[in-house]
DNA sequence: CAACATAAATTTACACTGTAAACAATCGTC
DNA sequence: GACGATTGTTTACAGTGTAAATTTATGTTG
């Protein structure tokens, strides 16, 4: 027990309080995992998380902003690959797809309705907008390169909207069983494509 | 307290719980509403609502069973009035977006990830049926009309996605600022208009 | 009609949750 | 070397869902 915690350790303590409290929520699911677990997982006394997040809603925070970071990470780098602006925007719907189906209560949590929102927690906002914001960038790209005409936030909010419409019917259960979801996925890029009437080569 | 109970007044019971439930969701928000103010809501002891639920999330499932019954009815109202197929469809997406932003919390329940999968309460499980039939039953229409080629299912489940995805977006906060929603949508509907090729008057 | 059996409702009790408050232990500073 | 502050722990508490025991009230029966 050191006097004083230098910012670095307080740092590292929170990190690893969030990634164990990520493993926790992948094994046992969200809302099964207590304070006191998260804490027996540190090798420390129930109250000692206190003393670095506000409460449980706070470390909740921390973890989503870290989700979305990954998230977003995920999303530059099926971005970074030098092909055209097309190109990129499937390798930027397959990312998408790919995070949420490989970690799926990360991608719960980022999008619960019950958490609360995100204006409290500064950290989890700006994670937010940076993602965000790598949603829209290859669209911008597509404008530019002149295969594509509009307002690009608005249709890149349409891409969101469509990418998580259909995975949160899917991991809800709510798909028929006679849906394939990658026949739906395959629907909705061919329909986007055409409506949005994107050059294709 | 009669000796014994009618199935009707078991039935009658349920419904006055799912209603004081529904009511007290949508006042105080779902997680925040207890089994004990459920029980004082309908004048009875904390224990009573257990002679007719099994526990709490039979109750939920209910409420929710309850929620999707209401929503398959809007939907089949807003699709009785005579038009053809096309307008049928618009005013269809219409219903679910106003039933949504009317009974956000309903909405919430409803496909919320937290929840227990329907598998276990049949009622919910047909509620949700008739709901997806509902939504895919004016497509089929549009298709034998002519205005419109593919797999009626499918296309059904797309245009699910877009609403639910949009909706989902808006109840979180996660569109940005600058985004509207009611441009939003009415960029999805020209984009799948003209991505499915469906013919316009 | 009185006594009982039984189903309905209540009361009590318990394990568990998140967290506030009091307490103990440890280290840098004078 | 003693002090004061800060970290970590212990204790305690109100509130949760619900199991078990207990009471209450009624339809049936001797």
């Amino acid at each position: 027990m050191p006097r004083v915690l230098s910012s670095e350790d307080v740092e590292a303590f929170r990190a690893r309080l969030c990634e164990a409290a990520q493993t926790l929520f992948a094994e046992r699911g969200i809302e099964a995992v207590t304070m006191r677990e998260l804490a027996q997982a540190l090798g420390v006394s129930p109250m000692t998380p206190y003393r670095y997040f506000k409460d449980k809603d706070a470390i909740l925070a921390a973890v989503r902003a870290a989700a979305f970071a990954r998230f977003a990470a995920r999303l530059e780098a099926a971005m970074a690959a030098p092909a055209d602006p097309l190109h990129r925007s499937r390798n930027a719907g397959q990312a998408y797809v790919d995070f949420a189906l490989a970690e799926p209560q990360a991608y719960r949590l980022m999008f619960d309705l019950n958490q609360p929102t995100e204006g409290d927690y500064p950290e989890l906002q700006g994670a937010i907008v940076r993602a965000r914001r790598t949603m829209t960038v290859h669209i911008e790209a597509m404008i530019e390169a002149g295969q594509l005409e509009g307002d690009a936030e608005l249709i890149g909010h349409l891409f969101w909207s469509v990418l998580h419409g259909m995975l949160m019917l899917q991991l809800t259960g709510k798909l028929a069983p006679t849906i394939d979801p990658v026949k739906l996925r395959g629907l909705a890029l061919v329909t986007l494509v055409k409506g949005l009437g994107i050059a294709t080569p």
